[in-house]
Order: C-alpha cells, then structure tokens, then sequence
DNA sequence: GTTAGCACTCTCCTTTATAGAGTGCTAACC
DNA sequence: GGTTAGCACTCTATAAAGGAGAGTGCTAAC
C-alpha cells in the first residue's frame, strides 16, 4: 500500500478532530467538516488502508476511526506544524520567570507552573546532575562552634547550601582562612572532580593544613550528587482531570501515583533522549506499563555543554502536540538565555 | 432528649463502622456485629434519637445511617482514643526524619512523604512566617563582580540564601566587611525586627559607611518574608483515591486543584488555630466549599514560643482521627524536639 | 423499657428495548 | 479504474422496567 497526499490529508484530519474532540470520527464527520473534495465513501476506503497501515484504529466495529501510537508518530514527525506562541503567551513566561537567576529550587516551581498553566496540561520540571558544573565559588559560614553551613554557587547559577555539623568546634577565623584556602583550590573544577580529589597529592597537602577540610569535602561531594542530582518537581497534576481518558479513577489514580514517585519519573525522564529541540515519547515507547496511554514531550536546557534540567509536559496520547512543543521550545530557549547571560558576566 | 451510656456507646460502633467500611450501617448490623446485649429494634431507636439529636443522618430513607458532622465532632471531643504508634512506625518515623537539622526544603518533604505513607491521606506540610525568628547569622559571599548570595542562618535553624545582583561592582573585601558589620548589628534582631530597623539611627549610620546595605536590608526582608512565609507542599495525593467518595471524578478533581493552589492552602492552614496539640476541623467547618465534605487535622511544631511550621492531614470526614492523631503528635513532638537541641547547642 | 413481626420505602443491579452512528460491500457512474 | 450512492449490518450508549435486598418505622406483645 502506498501514503499519498490524500491519505495523508485524511489521517491529519482524524487527529487533529481526535485530539480536540476525543470521539472516535467517522468518515462522514471528516467530508463535512473538512471540505477535502471527496465523498464519505471514498474517505471511508481510505481509512480503511490508513487502518490497514497502522496509522489508525478501530475501538469496536462500526464506532468512528482514532490514530494509533503510529499514526501520532507520523503526525508529530511529518504532519505537525508547530505553532508560535502569541505575544500574550510569550509575556506572561517572560513576566513570571523574571530575567535574574534565582535559587534553583525556586526557578523550578516557578517554570512548573507556567509550563502547566499554559499548556494545561501536567508539568514535570527535573534539574539533571550537576556532576558537569563548574565550581564558582564555595564559602563556609559558621552557624555556632560546632556547625557551619557551606554555600556552594556553580557557574550554571545553582546556589546550594549544606549544613554540617563537626565534631571538634571551630572558629569563625579558622573558617574565613578555610574558604580562602579552599577557593583557591578548588574554584573551577567541575562537581565530577571534586569527588575525585580526594586521591590527589594536592588536596593531601591541603588536608594536612586544615585538616576540617577530609570531612568536609566528602560531606559536601556526596549533599552535591544526591540532593541535587534528583530534583523533580510536577505542577498541574490536577489537570489530567480535564480529559475524558482519565474520567476512570483508576487510570487518573496510577498516573497521579506514578507522578508522585519521583524516583521513576526521574528514571523516564532520563530515558528520554537529551538531543537538542524537543523529544516525544508516545505510549509504548515510554515503556512503562503505568502511562502506556500517557505521552511525553521534553525539553533539554544547558550552559554551553552542560545539561542543566529537562522540562516536559505529560499528558493523554490525544495531545496538542504542536502547542505544546512551541511552549517547550520558548521556554527552554528562555532558560538557556538566562543561563547564558549569567554566564558572561 | 437525654444522651445516655447506651447512646454514645451505639454512636461510637456506627463511626467506627462507617469509618472504615464507608457504607451506611443499619441496626441489624450493629446489633450483629457490636455485641451491645440489646435487639436491633431498640438499638433502631436509639439510632433514631441520635438523628433527632443531630448525631447521625440517613442518606436516604430506608437506608442505614452515617454519622453527621457533628457525630464526628462529639467522637473526636469525647469518645475517640488516641492509639499509641507502633514501635514499627515510631522507628519508621526516627529513621526517615534523621536528627540533623537540614535545609527546611528537605525537612519539609520528608515530613510530607512520611506523613502521607503512614496515615495513607493526603498530608500537608508548610513553614509558617518566620517573622518572630531570630537571625543569628547573617554572611554575604561574593559570586561574582556584580551578584552576590546572602546567606541566613535563623536561631530555629532555618537556612535561606538569596541571590543578589547589586548596580555597582563590589569586591570580596567589601563583602567581608560588610558581613562582619551586619553581623555586629543584626545579629540577634528578629526577622521582623529587621523590616523595621531601617528606620533607625543606628541603621543610617551603618548605611553611610556601607551603602550597599540600603539596597541589600530590603530586598532580604522582602526575600524573607515572602518566600518564607508561605511554602506548603503536599505529598501523597494520590492516597485520596483509596476512598470511595473521590470516586467521583468531580470531587477529586477539586480536591487537587485545591491542594495544588497554595495561597488557598496556606489561607485555610493558617485559619486552623494554633494551639498546643492537635486541631481538627470537620467538613463545613473548613468554611470551604470545595472541601466541605473534608475533614483537616493539623498540629504546630515550634522552637519555644516561635510558631515554625504546621503539618496536617487532609481526607474524608470520614477518617481515622485515631491514627491520624497519634501520627501528628508524635511528629510534631519529633520536631520540635530536634529544633530544641539545636537550640541547646 | 424491650423485642418480634411486618408492611413499606428506597437504592442498586440486571435485563430489555431502542435510537444512532458508522462501517463494509455492492452496483452504478464518470 | 477510481469515485460515489445506497443499504444491510454491527455495535454502543441510553433509557425504561423489573426485581432483590437492606433498612426503617410502627404496632402489639412480652
């Protein structure tokens, strides 16, 4: 069987009334509603290839025809048209996400929030390892004798702070001395090498002078790669209730259940790709028995090489792709800019 | 009419029932099923004495009866009893909170994770204005020629950075100064005191030898105050799925987009009182249409008189007070008594 | 005051009937 | 040969009807 134009006409048809109706369509609807110059009978033999194809589905005999996963990948790589935001969308991004660099954590709560008030749809906001950062600057702060709080600022603008307690107390000078001591050091190495330092015939001589320094390190090391390697964050899960395919508690209840299991959702948000642009996830593909009916579309953000979060929209299969793609792509763009920026400062 | 041993006793076994069945109970059931020594004819009019008296309703005739709002008011004033947790989840709780005071972010998640997986609700988790705490450290650390991050350590052990870009390029020295004499002056102060203090003598003198402070003091108080006064988080959402009247996709839905828009949360948080010990606020008494048929029990952990944080539970009317209680209790007193020996210290 | 008995009520579930939408196939048409 | 009209057939969704079951309220007896 061979896709033309027509077909091609049709199957566009189909998805795009699926994915704003959720009703099955049938080829009467598509004649009239879609002025192609040809009669229901003629769309009805079409369908009925595009069916044979695998681009189209039938949920029983003689109910209207849905896309398949197929069909939705054909349609997202080929078909779709992405749209651009209007100036009003492109504002209120702009308004809410602010122009400075913000504490990470607050950065991401506010992207979750607009990606989902947009796009109505659930947002996932997840800021990757930061194994690949660079040391800006790192800085002990005593808090009494026996504890201090070590504020650590990347050059992707991330600011995290770590309290530690020491078992001998220390002094506020012998701190200063320290974070002098230790910029020198460290200052410019990435996230990665820090852990790794600790071989090194440098950071020994160091450790002899101040010897706070072997447990702070490893301390510090292990609050970077941990803590800050997995934050995910999901804004708008209320929405799912706007489609009709989460009308069943169950289904709406094993997509919540899995939404709040950061650990899995960070082990699929990692599974997508992390090429440049956006990337879509169909059902199956995700492979996970969970949303095999859900779709995921990401977007990577970076400083230069570095990967710093991903952001993505989750949602029915039947989703408006192409909004949803522009709404990534501005935002990501926005995101990157704004690290950017941070960056040649 | 009089309310009597026999009457409360029958009004316990139909909360007790109804809360963990979700079923209206009849009289032959009770009878069956409570071993109170009187026939299903009397207990029938009995049951009908506490409807009159307000105590339980029908749903519909000839159908069993529920406990009314304030059914569950009189069981949770008088006739509840508190459980004592388990060794297994006392030792759940230890382990997972640990004993470090931690940045408040992850104390405050992990309240809420284990607050929901052990009373399987929704659990509520926020950080009340800090207004009353009292700064105990305050540290400026350069990032770079233009932006800088304040660091704040509060005496209830509350760490807070905020990033700030200033006009004018400032040095590291600078910063040192400036961090020694802030130090000097705030260090003590409450965090309202310091919305107020720019208006002192003592204030304008500082800021004459350091004009970068006039533009710093501000944006912290600001910072502080709004960013601070105001996180909730919620975990286990998806627990409310385990209850038959969120089958209703309607009502869930309402639920977590309430759940989901903070300032409402924080609003109806805040209006529960503060008292020493648990509060429980049962359906309408929410004074909340969306979850009038909501119940919402909530305890304050605090350092001294200094109020620090509020965690809750949100479910059915219908829920287990008992439990829900003695878990709120026993984690309130945990973190109180952690914020307390860092206090010690 | 308590209890057995019974008629009555109301919901919930199942069964049945019907309307509606859509298909596939056939035969006619350009 | 592709396109179209017509029609029988299929399947779902919705409403209506008919019990079964659970529970009540009332009365009369204990």
């Amino acid at each position: 069987m061979q896709m033309d134009d027509r077909k091609l006409k049709i199957l566009q048809a189909v998805i795009a009334d699926y994915i704003s109706t959720a009703q099955p369509i049938g080829s009467r609807t598509i004649a009239k509603k879609y002025k192609l110059g040809i009669s229901s009978a003629t769309i009805r033999n079409e369908m009925s290839d595009l069916e044979e194809m695998g681009y189209l589905e039938q949920p029983h005999t003689s109910a209207g025809r849905i896309p398949s996963e197929r069909g939705y990948r054909l349609y997202v790589d080929r078909l779709m048209q992405i749209r651009n935001l209007s100036r009003r969308e492109q504002e209120i991004i702009v308004r809410e996400l602010g122009d400075r660099i913000d504490e990470i954590e607050s950065i991401i709560r506010k992207t979750a929030r607009i990606l989902s008030q947009l796009t109505r749809y659930t947002s996932l906001v997840m800021n990757s390892h930061i194994s690949g950062s660079r040391l800006r600057h790192i800085h002990f702060v005593p808090i009494d004798t026996n504890s201090l709080v070590a504020v650590i600022v990347t050059d992707t603008g991330i600011v995290k702070n770590t309290i530690i307690k020491t078992a001998d107390p220390v002094s506020p000078e012998y701190l200063e001395s320290l974070t002098r001591a230790a910029n020198d050091k460290f200052a410019g190495i990435t996230i990665g090498e820090l852990n790794r330092c600790t071989e090194s015939e440098d950071y020994k001589r160091l450790v002899y002078r101040y010897s706070l320094l072997d447990t702070l390190i490893p301390l510090l090391a292990e609050s970077l790669n941990t803590s800050r390697g997995g934050d995910v964050y999901a804004d708008g899960m209320s929405n799912i209730f706007n489609f009709p395919e989460y009308s069943d508690v169950n289904k709406a209840k094993n997509l919540l259940a899995l939404i709040e299991e950061k650990e899995q959702l960070m082990s699929i948000l990692n599974r997508m790709g992390s090429g440049k642009g956006v990337m879509i996830s169909i059902g199956s593909e995700l492979d996970n028995n969970c949303i095999k009916d859900c779709s995921l579309v990401t977007a990577t953000y970076r400083a230069g090489e570095n990967e710093i979060g991903r952001i993505g929209i989750i949602g029915p299969t039947r989703m408006e792709y192409d909004r949803v793609v522009a709404v990534l792509e501005f935002i990501t763009d926005y995101l990157t800019g704004m690290v950017e920026r941070q960056l040649e400062e």
